[in-house]
DNA sequence: TCATTATTTAATTATTTAATGGAATAATAA
DNA sequence: TTATTATTCCATTAAATAATTAAATAATGA
């Protein structure tokens, strides 16, 4: 009888600790935040994460039955996308907690930005207001994909891999402003650097789609423009 | 120097899977879950989670380097206590997830209450204007320690073990309303059995006073009436 | 049908982790 | 000082996990 009791809390510990298995390894929340951008097959983001595709395979196995992300076949493909809004909802509460007591993480990052002189990232207050003063290009520098899933207001999409190879599209009269999958990621850091090197005034803003979003702020879909 | 990327890359999924590390033992879940009613010692931790001490602090050692939790040391005891808001609203957002995802959890405890006949609770409503009209009691069925630290307003400490000996000072022209540490906590299930195994008219409300405290509500602190 | 492609599964190996019992530490009391 | 108590540390063992390679599925197109 209190036995029953013991048996019943343990198996919800249990369940609970299902969910904290499949986040206790980085390569799986590697490719939660893969996800968090979007469905992708397989293949993908084996190679978004620079994993084997069997490893890839077990990792994402591992994902699902925690239910932390779902999969559809089609023909050949199984696409993997994130089971719910709820997940997303728990990695940013994860990466909330991560900033503010792993200091080890801010450090890192901190750390990266200060030696690539990147250091200061715009408010969003800011980035709204200089926007409708409309002197400043906002750039979405992600893969195009993620782009055309949800993007800034009025942002364009100029993937960091081709970015150099545009940078004669860009109009050194105006700021621009880069922006990529949040604030540990790095895509947009690494913009900013390349764009002051070639002469431009360019920032970073850190914060997500999914960040804006969250602040019931509106999102453009689909293609815009792509220069 | 992409190398130096991915390299940081990595070294922020490692720090965000150290909490995932830290949470995917069903013990140490257990663990947070009793520091989240308040701060004990490691014997007293270790008992109420019926662990051998040597494991209990080896696991409270993993939970600190998480930073999950901290210890401050007095004399001989160690107390342990949640290292901030965050992480109980982080362990909060695990348990929201959880139980939207992993349809176990509701199955087990939806099992449980069924085959214990406690099925219906109250909702936050009803226990508010059925306390108005003040022909109810409210029973804080958790131990008296966690009642001191915070509880429903107007709400007794009856502690479950203390119950059955008290059921004599309990009206039986009122309804009781019993509660515990929330959703996935059996105390308050097996109260409301007891109670009505014992002619009395029993609801559990199912919320915990974090919960509660969540929806802006007062909360009592300290002695209040504990018959 | 056969070959190709995307994915999953299985078997292996190296590594990590959990629990246990006993020893070490360190504060306090006798 | 010695004994006691609470806690931590250490070594051992068993179990779980991650990555790798090769093999198995299963859909598609030639």
């Amino acid at each position: 009888m209190n036995n029953d009791i013991r048996h019943y809390q343990n198996e919800i510990y249990e369940q609970l600790a299902r969910i904290g298995k499949a986040i206790s390894s980085p390569r799986r929340l590697e490719l939660l935040e893969l996800l968090s951008q979007g469905p992708r097959t397989v293949e993908t983001i084996a190679e978004e994460a620079n994993l084997s595709v069997a490893n890839a395979s077990q990792h994402l196995k591992a994902l699902r039955s925690a239910r932390l992300v779902e999969s559809e076949k089609n023909g050949v493909y199984s696409t993997y996308r994130l089971a719910s809004e709820e997940v997303l909802q728990f990695l940013a509460t994860l990466k909330e907690l991560a900033g503010k007591r792993v200091a080890e993480i801010d450090q890192l990052f901190h750390n990266y930005l200060e030696t690539h002189g990147v250091l200061e990232s715009m408010t969003r207050e800011e980035l709204i207001s200089r926007t409708k003063k409309g002197n400043v290009t906002v750039i979405d520098v992600r893969p195009v994909e993620e782009y055309r899933a949800g993007h800034l207001p009025g942002a364009i999409s100029v993937p960091l891999n081709e970015l150099e190879a545009n940078l004669s599209k860009l109009s050194k009269d105006h700021e621009i402003i880069a922006y990529c999958r949040g604030q540990y990621c790095i895509l947009a850091a690494q913009a900013v650097e390349l764009l002051q090197r070639n002469g431009f005034k360019a920032y970073r803003f850190d914060e997500s789609i999914q960040d804006w979003e969250a602040h019931s702020l509106a999102v453009e879909k689909g293609e815009g423009r792509t220069e």
